[in-house]
DNA sequence: TCATATTACTTAGGTAACTTAATAATTAAC
DNA sequence: GTTAATTATTAAGTTACCTAAGTAATATGA
C-alpha cells in the first residue's frame, strides 16, 4: 500500500483539481449547450447504429441521468426546432425522439468543433500520448466506479 | 495535423465525458460540500505556507472562482463555524478568513478521505502509470488554458 | 377479465456551484 | 480633495442535475 501521505497522491489530487477547471466542457456552441449536445449526440449516435428512433429512457440509460433530466433537456431542444417527439406506436408510454434538420445541422457542427479541437489536443501531445491518456481515463473511470458499490 | 475524423479524437472525447461522470469530487464528507472543502483547503493552505490569514480575494484567485461564489460559501462555512471572518486592520475593505478549531478538524478529516481515495488509486494504477497520469492532466490543462486566450 | 402492479414519461420543486451587474465602503492617486 | 480603483457583498440568474409525486398505458395473474 502506497504511503498515506504520498506525494504522488498530493500531486494527483492538485491535477484532477486543475484538469476539472480547463472548462474543455463548458462552451456553448452556436446558442445550446452542452448538456444539449449531449443529448443531440446520444439521438443521432442511435440513428447511426440503425435506422433507429431513441426512446427518451434510452438516452436517459446512456447519459446516465434520470429521466427528469431528460425530459427537460429535450424540451429545450424540441422548443429550438432541433429534435422532435413523436409517441411510440408500439407502447403508447413511451416517447420516441427525432433530429429535425435544424437538429442534425447543430450537432453536425458541434462535432466538428469537438474533433477539432481534440484533434489540436491530439498534436499537441503526440499520437502516442493521447492513446496512453485516453486508456489512463478510462482506467481511472473503472477505478472510481468501483469505489461507488 | 492529425486526420479530421481520428479515431482517437474519438475515443479521447468519449474517454473525457465518462471521465466527468466518475464523481470523484461529488461526495459530500460530513455534511459539507466539495466546493467548501476546496475553500478550506485553500485557506489551510495559506496558514501552512506562513502564519498568514488569507484575504477572501486570495481565496478567490487561487481557486480561480469571483469573489461573490467565495462569500457564499465562505458564508455557509461560518454559519457551520468552521471559518471565521475578521476585517483586516490594515485595508478595512478587505477581509481576512481563519478556520476555526472545528474548521480545522473538519479539513484534517476531508484531506485524509482524500487522500486514501487517490493512495487507493496509485495502489490501483501503480506509481508510474500515476505520475505519468498526473503529468497528463497537467498537460492537457495547459492545452486547454491555451486554447480559451 | 379485471384488479393490481409495473413501466414510461412528465410535473413540480429543490440544490450545488457557479455567473454577472449593481452597490457600499474604503483606500489610492493626481 | 475629488475622482478613480479596489474589496467585498447583495441580488438575481443559469446550468445541470436530483427526488418525489402524478398520469397514462401496458403487463401480470387469480
Amino acid at each position: 500500500m502506497a504511503d498515506i501521505e504520498s506525494a504522488t497522491a498530493q500531486k494527483l489530487l492538485k491535477a484532477f483539481m486543475q484538469f476539472r477547471k480547463t472548462g474543455w466542457h463548458d462552451k456553448k456552441i452556436s446558442g445550446h449547450n452542452p448538456s444539449e449536445f449531449k443529448v443531440l449526440a446520444t439521438i443521432q449516435q442511435g440513428a447511426n447504429e440503425k435506422d433507429y428512433e431513441m426512446k427518451l429512457s434510452e438516452i436517459s440509460q446512456r447519459l446516465q441521468v434520470t429521466p427528469p433530466t431528460v425530459t427537460q433537456i429535450i424540451n429545450n431542444l424540441e422548443k429550438d426546432g432541433l429534435v422532435e417527439r413523436t409517441v411510440d406506436p408500439e407502447d403508447r408510454r413511451a416517447v420516441k425522439i427525432k433530429l429535425t434538420p435544424t437538429g442534425m445541422e447543430a450537432t453536425a457542427k458541434a462535432r466538428i468543433r469537438f474533433t477539432e479541437t481534440f484533434t489540436g489536443l491530439i498534436d499537441y501531445l503526440g499520437e502516442e500520448e493521447s492513446e496512453q491518456f485516453a486508456d489512463l481515463l478510462t482506467k481511472v473511470q473503472h477505478y472510481f466506479s468501483e469505489l461507488n458499490r
